[in-house]
RNA sequence: GUAGAUGUAGCUCAGUUGGUUAGAGCACUAGAUUGUGGUUCUAGGGGUCGUGGGUUCGAGCCCCAUCAUUUACCCCA
């Protein structure tokens, strides 16, 4: 057989030890943090009913899920009119019937709606897993990813959008970000726009154009507005608004005026009014919270505050975002039962925390002890001081005897082992052990009782 | 799906208007040093120049196709 050049799939990656030691760093902080606000782990499977997943991220997310194609004979159970139509979308159903997870709110849903009798009410959950997606890569996008999400369920208090802001202020404060950005916003605040200007119907191309402000200016949204369906007296009223300035209280009271005809978008204001004052009772780190109009975010169940995080450190796009959606588990079948979440982008926050070298050099987990010897007696002689190490919860491990000293010093070199004790007859007879000190080189004979509270 | 960029050693990359045997650093192996690494010195292994075709006396270099990677757009963490 040939040999074939070996390759992970685009955008999936290996990770090395040294970046497990630095996402499980990350990892740690967040969930910590999670737990701390009183939210508890769940996993669901990688892979869910195709029919649990599509339609719930429009038409575009449904092309970006991950099918797995069926086991066994696919193609005699397919739909031939399909397949000798060479309809791929429609023949999907009959030879797919699972997917990879595309996010880990839908999973979420699901999962309440059929342990709804066990959950105790409000329910809240965090979640670190892989999601997948079929798009093409690019910086800071994979197609495996993982985020790290917390949502509650069950509760309409505005209390939790505002832990959210603390909870994305301490996580991203303690990994060392110093310069961040939590925007915020209200879907009931843009419907109230898209009714004002006469055009309730269209709001979800308004929110996709003007989500795009900052990429494209104020005249590629025009152009992208326009070319919708909206009329130049339409923009004409809608640019006042996205171009809105000030403290946040100071949009907000604009926003009021503006969007005094519109209950919901009154509505939208009273409830980014309520969070701020929360968020005013509490002390922020590192985040600045700033009321953006503009932010939309591509996802359409969001009912109510919706968040993004970006750094302004580095350009990155968003690390973070989440929302309230009222509706969500009504898919599945449970009406009535309110949630909002939010989710940290882990692999944006690994690049970020790389590029701006805030990596602490302490995450480093090694060896801290290797043992060294030339024969068969080194070897045995050895092993009840290892486990006399081991016990101490020293992590130390015994080279294998029969390999030149030379290459067990590179060993421990190459891996950071600070500690070398080498095993030879000398010692055996003596009792007393070689001790190095890998940095400088020095060494010491020792006993393995002094050996021991030198490493402790 | 649309557009650009890049494919040369395990990795990062040089390679001049097209010219004879394609290089460097890192990594790896061995030796200097048979019980002492990280520094130093010496030697060595490693390449279908992504793949296929074309132009040419001659192609890593030029042309076409194809595949892969990557960046941006759509969308999104």
């Amino acid at each position: 057989m040939a040999a074939i050049k070996p390759s992970v799939p685009k955008g999936t990656r290996d990770f090395s030890p040294v970046e497990m030691t630095r996402r499980n760093y990350i990892f740690e902080t967040i969930k910590s943090v999670f737990r701390k606000y009183g939210y508890q782990q769940i996993e669901t499977p990688s892979m869910e009913n195709l029919s649990t997943l599509t339609g719930k991220y429009g038409d575009e997310g449904d092309k970006l899920i991950f099918k797995i194609l069926n086991s066994g004979d696919f193609l005699s159970k397919a739909d031939s009119a399909a397949l000798d139509a060479r309809n791929s979308n429609q023949l999907t159903s009959s030879i797919s019937e699972k997917a990879l997870r595309y996010d880990l709110t839908v999973p979420f849903a699901r999962y309440v709606v059929m342990h709804q009798n066990e959950i105790t009410f409000p329910f809240k959950r965090f979640q670190v897993q892989p999601v997948w997606r079929a798009d093409r890569p690019q910086k800071g996008r994979y197609r495996e990813f993982y985020q790290c999400d917390a949502d509650v369920v069950g509760s309409d208090s505005l209390l939790n959008e505002a832990e959210f802001i603390l909870i994305y202020d301490e996580a991203l404060s303690t990994l060392g970000l110093k310069d961040f950005t939590i925007k915020i916003n209200n879907r009931k605040i843009l419907s109230g726009i898209a009714e004002i200007i006469g055009k309730p119907e269209l709001i979800v191309d308004m929110t996709v154009a003007i989500d795009k402000l900052d990429k494209i200016g104020m005249d590629g949204v025009v152009n992208e507005l326009l070319s919708k369906g909206f009329t130049q007296e339409d923009v004409d009223k809608l640019e006042p608004i996205i171009l809105l300035e000030g403290s946040n209280y100071e949009k907000l009271n604009k926003l009021r005026y503006i969007l005094s005809a519109s209950t919901i978008g009154l509505k939208g204001c009273e409830e980014l009014e309520t969070i701020f004052e929360y968020v005013n009772r509490c002390k922020l780190q590192r985040a600045t919270v700033d009321l953006d109009i503009t932010l939309a975010r591509g996802l359409n169940y969001y009912t109510g505050a919706i968040f993004e995080v970006k750094t302004n450190e580095t350009f990155m796009g968003s690390i973070g975002g989440g929302g309230r959606y009222d509706d969500l588990t009504g898919m599945f079948g449970l009406k009535g039962l309110t949630g909002a979440g939010i989710s940290f982008g882990a692999d944006r926050i690994y690049d970020v925390l790389q590029e701006l070298n805030l990596f602490p050099d302490s995450v480093a987990q090694t060896t801290r002890v290797l043992i060294c010897c030339f024969d068969k007696a080194g070897e045995e002689y050895a092993l009840p001081l290892l486990q006399q190490l081991r016990a101490e919860n020293i992590n130390t491990e015994l080279y294998p005897a029969g390999t030149k000293i030379k290459k067990q010093f590179d060993y421990a070199n190459n891996k950071g082992v600070p500690y070398v004790i080498v095993i030879g007859s000398d010692e055996i007879e003596s009792g007393l052990l070689t001790f190095k000190y890998m940095e400088s080189g020095t060494q010491e004979k020792l006993t393995i009782n002094q050996v021991l509270t030198k490493v402790k």
